[in-house]
RNA sequence: GGGGGAUUAGCUCAGUUGGCUAGAGCGUUUGACUGGCAGUCAAAAGGUCAUCGGUUCGAUUCCGAUAUUCUCCA
């Protein structure tokens, strides 16, 4: 069987069990502050299981896009070095939501591992929690016994509550757990020793597949289990290993899911897969990780400089290092992979088709921008090292090394490559210090304390009425209470709430809580899962009263403003750009508005004051809001939505509609575009490879904007007496500026001249030095400067020391010729240092030539005296 | 969110006890050589040293703030 087959086996397996076959989520993680990707299959529906939200179904199956890149069992650093580690990897899931439990769960996953696609009874082996002690729990015998049915008891294998006790996080659902694992050795081997020797000891060939979760408690934050009413079946199975099961092969980077990319990138370095360990890790490598790149962009995140988008540039950057230390690749060539990898998953995720170019963009450039960093680096490593490696080998301190990697972002094994390479060694442990004490400080910084929530009302689900009250009656159904920093402050859920919390790229709402006259600020809103959670800085005194929920309209008047005008905006830049505009990204709060979007060059003057002038004229039509908030996904996309990337729909979705502009949209719109006033673009720039950046602003800002500018114009038109034409006028005033600037130093250059000729007749000789001391009328230190230097190429045996006034302060210049520095071992330094004392000051220069300042323009003369002094 | 850098000519970057007439390479322009292309040589233009404030006789250089950007950690 092939990948394809066996993903669709998969999947029509459950939905012959009544399962529900959904797609994918997004890899890529939004409205959840403890996860930037999803890392499991359940991660899309862990609002059920939080009790957050109800199950649309009670069954559902699924292959997930998932993206792990560190904890318990997967260092980033890690895969490829391996046979079966990844950073992105498929998982293929069935659930349960208080439906069906263990019995068939575990009967299902026989059925179809054994019966259906004939993996060998004697090969696999299953694990069963053991029990635990400390959480007072008993040997899961529920499910050996129902294991007992299709293996024989010494297939059965009791685990610890490491590998058979599944914890959501420190909180949260959890439960014991059942996986089955695969013996995938030759026979000789396996008559050397059984299989349930090897299980959950990292043999490479004796592989966990699938994972069943059954959910039955819930972990408070004093550590103490308690039963959930509805239990949940959540299960896992890694799709690359089973495809690595079912085509007998022993190792995931053997299967046709990676083959194809391996075979392209073997052919592009000219070497062959399978030759040499060092080459076999760098391709797995770059086989791996332009999955994960790929997927990651065509889920619209980017690679930036923090969060998720800086996982993802830093998967990248491990690719590229690999590719360029073993496979020789001094030129950007990832990007080239994508072709091969559209070909292979295109079907199962149709967005690596309509998403290639962009996808080949993002990845050339950022290999361009990384080779830099490389070459930059090389450069540094090269000057801080010792231009003749001493003996036996230097070691270069693990500080500066640190310092290569965490400032420029160069590579540590690379710098331990460069040294060796030169027979010399880096303080590896100097280094780790050095990271230790970064993370420390990051850890301090980021340390929350987040207590439990304290319930005071159950609800099923929030409801959200701000897009038709501002100011409503409400309960607070939870909060808690969470330390930062040495500050405090309150998480509140009420049971509905008029505040909008930060999602879609609108910030969240602000305003205040009253009860019996007693304010509370709600400072900010935020949205976590299907929670809307108010951040307050001290908890009301009665939380169980009825409160009256206010948001500052003025602020959510201009944030509406502004997230109307985006739609607007978006609409404008497909009709003057063309419809391969997608957004990118977006940022609406009351201040302004910032829309990315994808766009392979600069939009011109010309194109962006069409765009600016459209939006405007579509809100002079004072287009009315056409809002409908039940429309089921594909009727909407018949209505022709802008679906915004990135949101995690459900069955049902919002479409916000102005005219011609459809969009599908959660957040918060004016009732008809005149509101907005006007639309002003202030700024437009490039934010990656195809992917540009338009800001702007909208209604009083605009005004102001504006009232501003003409002000400026018409104070600069009263400095002109107000003249007619104020583009003339500045022009004749440069052009007369730069012909005045000009006579002047014509001007000076003639004094300058008058004076040096003047000076040479002062010349007066001492010990065949040729010595001019004055006081000079020149005001400029560049003009003194100058004059000086004339004279050094004018006089031979020069001496020279110049006293003038400049900006009213006095000032002296000592100009020395280089052989009589030499001769007669005068510095003009020390003798501008000791000559400035007479007038209070001081300075210094080189040995020719240094000039001082003072404050006592009376003893300028003394000053000048005191210099000429030293020539003897 | 926290730490460390960077910002100097159109581009890539040098520039240390604070005073070096602020430089290099590439690019641009001009001239010479050649039958033309290309090239070689010569010369020139091009700088608010990111912005604002402070220390100082004097700041590209030291200090602080801001902006932009890179990088590492969470």
């Amino acid at each position: 069987m092939n990948s394809k087959e066996i993903r669709k086996a998969f999947l029509d397996f459950f939905a012959g069990k009544d399962h529900q076959i959904v797609s994918s989520a997004p890899m890529v993680v939004k409205n959840d502050p403890t996860l930037m990707f999803t890392n499991a299959g359940m991660n899309q529906f862990k609002d059920i299981f939080l009790g957050n939200q109800p199950a649309k179904y009670v069954r559902i199956a699924d292959t997930q896009k998932c993206l792990r890149v560190s904890g318990k069992h997967n260092d980033l650093e890690e895969v490829g070095h391996d046979t079966y580690h990844h950073t992105m990897f498929e998982m293929l899931g069935n659930w349960s939501f208080g439906d069906y439990f263990k019995e068939d769960a575990i009967n299902w996953a026989w059925e179809l591992l054994h019966d259906i696609l004939k993996i060998p009874a004697d090969r696999m082996y299953a694990s069963v929690f053991e029990g635990s002690a400390d959480d007072k729990l008993e040997c899961d015998d529920e499910a050996f016994n129902l294991w007992r049915k299709f293996l024989p008891a010494d297939h059965i294998i009791n685990g610890s509550k490491k590998d058979n006790f599944w914890e959501m996080g420190d909180t949260g659902p959890c439960g014991p757990c059942s996986e089955i694992h695969v013996d995938l050795r030759d026979d000789d081997e396996r008559a050397k020793s059984p299989g349930r020797d090897h299980v959950n000891k990292d043999n490479p060939l004796v592989i966990e597949i699938w994972n069943l979760v059954f959910i039955q408690f819930n972990r408070k934050a004093d550590g103490k289990l308690e039963e959930l009413p509805d239990k949940h079946v959540d299960t896992g199975m890694g799709f690359e290993r089973l495809c690595m099961v079912l085509q007998g092969t022993k190792s995931n980077y053997d299967t046709d899911v990676f083959q194809n990319t391996i075979i392209k990138i073997a052919e592009l370095c000219n070497k062959k897969y399978g030759e040499n360990q060092k080459s076999d890790i760098a391709m797995r490598v770059i086989a791996d990780h332009l999955r994960a790149i790929s997927f990651s962009i065509a889920d619209g995140q980017l690679p930036s400089n923090n969060k998720a988008g800086y996982v993802i540039r830093r998967i990248l950057r491990r690719a590229v290092r690999y590719g360029y230390t073993f496979l020789e690749f001094k030129e950007p060539f990832i990007w080239k992979l994508v072709e091969t990898l559209k070909n292979n998953m295109g079907d199962a995720f149709p967005e690596l088709i309509s998403q290639q170019v962009m996808i080949e963009n993002v990845i050339r450039e950022e290999e361009e921008s990384f080779l830099r960093t490389l070459e930059t680096g090389i450069r540094l490593l090269d000057r801080s090292l010792p231009p003749t490696p001493s003996k036996g080998g230097g070691v270069l301190s693990g500080e500066l090394a640190f310092t290569l990697y965490d400032t420029f972002g160069f590579p540590f094994d690379l710098t331990s490559l460069i040294l060796r390479e030169k027979g010399m060694s880096v303080d590896e442990a100097g280094f780790n210090t050095e990271m230790e004490k970064q993370k420390e400080r990051s850890r301090n910084a980021a340390v929350q304390e987040t207590e439990d929530w304290v319930e005071l009302k159950k609800i099923e689900q929030v409801e959200f009425v701000g897009y038709d009250q501002l100011e409503v009656e409400v309960n607070i159904t939870r909060y808690r209470k969470v330390t930062q920093k040495n500050k405090e402050f309150f998480h509140l859920v009420f049971d509905r709430t008029p505040f909008y919390g930060e999602s879609g790229g609108q910030a969240g709402d602000s305003g205040y809580l009253i009860a019996d006259g007693q304010r509370t600020k709600i400072l900010d809103t935020h949205k976590e899962n299907n929670l809307i959670i108010h951040f307050a800085n001290k908890l009301p005194e009665n939380p169980s009263a009825k409160f009256a929920a206010i948001v500052d309209a003025q602020k959510r008047k201009m944030t509406m403003n502004n997230h109307t005008a985006t739609h607007l905006l978006d609409h404008a830049l497909r009709e003057v750009l063309g419809t391969h505009i997608e957004q990118k990204g977006s940022l609406v709060n009351s201040e302004y508005l910032r829309f990315d979007f994808s766009h392979f060059q600069k939009v011109s003057r010309e194109e962006l004051d069409k765009i600016q002038a459209r939006v405007n004229e579509l809100i002079r039509e004072n287009l009315v809001k056409e809002e409908n908030r039940a429309v089921s996904f594909d009727e909407a996309k018949t209505m022709g939505a802008i679906a915004l990337f990135g949101e995690k729909y459900g069955d049902f979705v919002r479409v916000i509609k102005f005219g011609d502009s459809v969009e599908l949209c959660g957040g918060t719109h004016v009732p008809a575009t005149g509101q907005i006033g006007s639309m002003i673009i202030t700024s437009e720039s490039a934010i990656s490879a195809g992917v540009r950046r338009i800001e702007a602003i909208t209604s009083d800002r605009a005004e102001e904007f504006v009232k501003k500018h003409l002000d400026e114009l018409s104070e600069v038109k009263g400095i002109l007496n107000n003249t007619q034409n104020l583009k003339k006028s500045v022009e004749d005033l440069l052009a007369q500026n730069n012909r005045l600037q000009k006579q002047i130093e014509e001007f000076e250059r003639k004094a300058a001249s008058g004076i040096k000729q003047e000076l040479k007749n002062k010349i007066h000789v001492i010990n065949g030095i040729n010595v001019i001391a004055e006081v000079i009328q020149l005001d400029s230190a560049q003009a003194v400067k100058d004059l000086a230097f004339q004279l050094k190429g004018e006089v031979d045996n020069l001496f020279l020391a110049l006293g003038s006034v400049i900006g009213g302060k006095p000032s002296i210049s000592v100009m020395i010729a280089e052989n009589v520095v030499a001769n007669k071992g005068l510095n003009a330094g020390t003798i501008v240092r000791e000559a400035a004392k007479e007038m209070q000051g001081g300075g210094g220069g080189q040995a020719f030539y240094a000039t001082a300042g003072g404050k006592d323009v009376s003893r300028l003369a003394a000053a000048v005296d005191k210099a000429k002094s030293f020539v003897k």
